[in-house]
DNA sequence: GTACTGGGCCAC
DNA sequence: AAACGTGGCCCAGTAC
């Protein structure tokens, strides 16, 4: 499903007569203008610096690691290690950054099952075999230009996570408490519920005739409201909602506090806050997609309800932006389906779709196309799908091919070659269709995470260029990512001058990954001090 | 005690 | 009104 792709960078020319090295054959491992460095051993320990140039390799004992790292990066090589998530943390901790690199465990995980790969890269324990195998992998791919640019921005981004993770999310423990303490009533000493809770914890009890509940434990919450009269199968929040009874608002109220505490509460300040700065961990290439995942922290589940505890620090602001309805922009470029694009050429997308007559109002264009992207066949959605695959039958046809190669067992990829895992297809026609959606799906989210890595990397580079202080804390950095968001902490003078730089990365990546096509990936910015006042005043 | 699963709910 | 994608985290409950 992959074709040309007007935006890639040229293909990559084998060089069959490349030089004898020294080391090591390193014939396939070589990119257009850029010298390699591989670094092989323990970064804590002893350290081997293998130099790539023009096929020639060779390799040097490396005493103190963040002097050559230090050194050697100001003539902008490519650093290639097993994974920067390894590496990165201690030259960070010295205040060493790089420019770019090639993680060898990411690419890897890319290079194993894609669909553009003809040569499948063989498994070596050296960090140079690994290196050439897999550049061999890429320039022999069918489409070396989008393998090149996909092995470049998922490892940009496993610096850019390293990078975050060091220099955290500016946080303010006071204002955090303050949100808790209103929300929950002080912090208790031990281990009772809170004040709020507990009194809730009474009013759910009353409610139920006096019964003794476990507000946290469904087996006895159903147990407690089956006896007390109320007709419900489950105690989820939708069945619940439909409900007039008294225990209910207590119990909703309860349970959403709950999740506030046990999730973001006091425990999560001590354990994720230090120096005032939130450090969560990132997991790039984590989700099947592509997307980032986290692990530790939260990051992509941080709640609204305390994102006001995210303050820029004096004299500081918070740049926030967001692609605006990124995935249904994505579908439309990747689809080419230009009455799409169209719809989009304004600042709101589904306001276009409703221009165009695809659909009623505002609402229920969203609730097309996130049906059209997660395969909705029922209810509301599937009704309205109709039109929209009148209106767009390129971008619909396009998620409705990738929904039938899942269901009949085809590996299906995103725009530039990340592909879905192989399956075994002994399955149910329930199981197949549920695959379909996953497939659906995955051309959609995956290629919007390609953008969105297309996108950090440009904002990091754009603000390496134009501040060339020390990072992080005399320059502006960014500080916090979420599938289409980002934060860029600033000094408060150069807010303005960070903000055009987002969205110049923005149209960047749009062009790295789409070429020429018209297709536009608006960014809504706004600058605050507190993460909080973004959504507020962006919507 | 640890490992795992499912319910519930947060984010996109 | 509810079935439609990707995750993480906490809790309760169960198996070992």
């Amino acid at each position: 499903m992959v074709g040309e792709c007007p935006g890639g960078r040229g293909r990559i020319s084998r060089d069959a007569g490349a030089s004898d090295t020294l080391a090591v054959d390193v014939r396939g491992a070589r990119e257009d203008g850029a010298v390699q460095i591989v670094l092989s051993g323990d970064p804590a320990a002893g350290v081997t610096a293998t130099r790539v140039d023009d096929g020639l390799a060779s390799a040097e004992r490396v005493e103190d690691l963040v002097e050559f790292v230090r050194r050697e990066d100001l003539a902008r090589p490519r650093w290639v290690w097993s994974s920067a998530s390894e590496w990165l943390p201690p030259l960070l901790r010295a205040g060493v950054r790089v420019e770019r690199c090639h993680d060898l465990a990411l690419v890897g995980a890319i290079l194993a099952s894609s669909q553009l790969v003809t040569t499948r890269p063989r498994a070596f324990e050296d960090p140079v075999e690994r290196y050439r195998e897999q550049r061999i992998a890429i320039e022999t791919s069918r489409d070396p230009g989008r393998l090149e640019l996909l092995t470049a921005a998922e490892s940009a981004g496993a610096i850019i996570a390293a990078e975050l993770r060091a220099a955290g999310l500016p946080w303010s423990a006071t204002e955090h408490d303050r949100i808790l303490t209103e929300l929950l009533g002080p912090r208790p000493v031990g281990r009772e519920r809170p004040a709020v809770l507990a009194a809730l914890h009474e009013q759910i009890e009353a409610a139920l005739d006096g019964a003794i509940v476990n507000p946290d434990s469904p087996q006895s919450l159903l147990a407690a409201m089956r006896a007390a009269g109320i007709p419900v199968r489950s105690t989820q929040r939708w069945e619940l909602r439909g409900i007039d009874h008294p225990a209910i608002a207590p119990l909703s109220e309860y349970r959403s506090l709950s999740r506030l505490m046990t999730a973001n509460g006091w425990a999560w300040l001590d354990t994720w806050v230090s120096d005032g700065r939130f450090r969560p961990e990132y997991v790039p290439g984590g989700v099947v997609t592509g997307r980032w995942a986290s692990s530790g922290g939260g990051a992509l589940q941080l709640p609204m309800q305390i994102r006001a505890a995210a303050v820029a620090d004096p004299g500081w602001r918070l740049v926030v932006a967001d692609a605006a309805q990124l995935e249904p922009r994505i579908l439309a470029a990747m689809s080419g389906d230009a009455a799409m694009i169209e719809a989009g050429a304004g600042a709101d997308f589904y306001a276009g779709l409703v221009e165009h007559g695809a659909a009623a109002d505002r609402a229920q264009a969203k609730v097309a196309m996130l049906g059209a992207m997660y395969g909705a066949t029922t209810g509301a959605s599937g009704k309205l799908m109709p039109a929209l695959a009148r209106a767009y039958p390129r971008a619909i046809s396009l998620v409705e091919r990738a929904a039938r190669d899942g269901e009949q067992g085809r590996p299906v990829s995103t725009w530039l070659g990340r592909s879905s895992p192989e399956r075994a297809t002994d399955w149910t026609p329930t199981q197949a269709r549920a695959w379909g959606r996953f497939t659906r799906n995955f051309v959609v989210q995956g290629t919007a995470a390609e953008w969105a890595l297309c996108w950090l990397g440009g904002i990091r580079g754009r603000l390496a260029a134009a501040f060339p202080g020390s990072w992080p804390e005399a320059v502006p950095h960014l500080v916090f990512f979420l599938h289409d968001e980002i934060v860029v902490h600033t000094p408060q003078e150069h807010a303005e001058e960070v903000a055009g730089i987002v969205e110049d990365a923005a149209r960047d990546a749009g062009r790295l990954l789409f070429g020429a096509s018209p297709a536009t990936f608006p960014v809504s910015i706004a600058t605050v001090r507190d993460y909080g006042a973004a959504k507020a005043s962006v919507a």
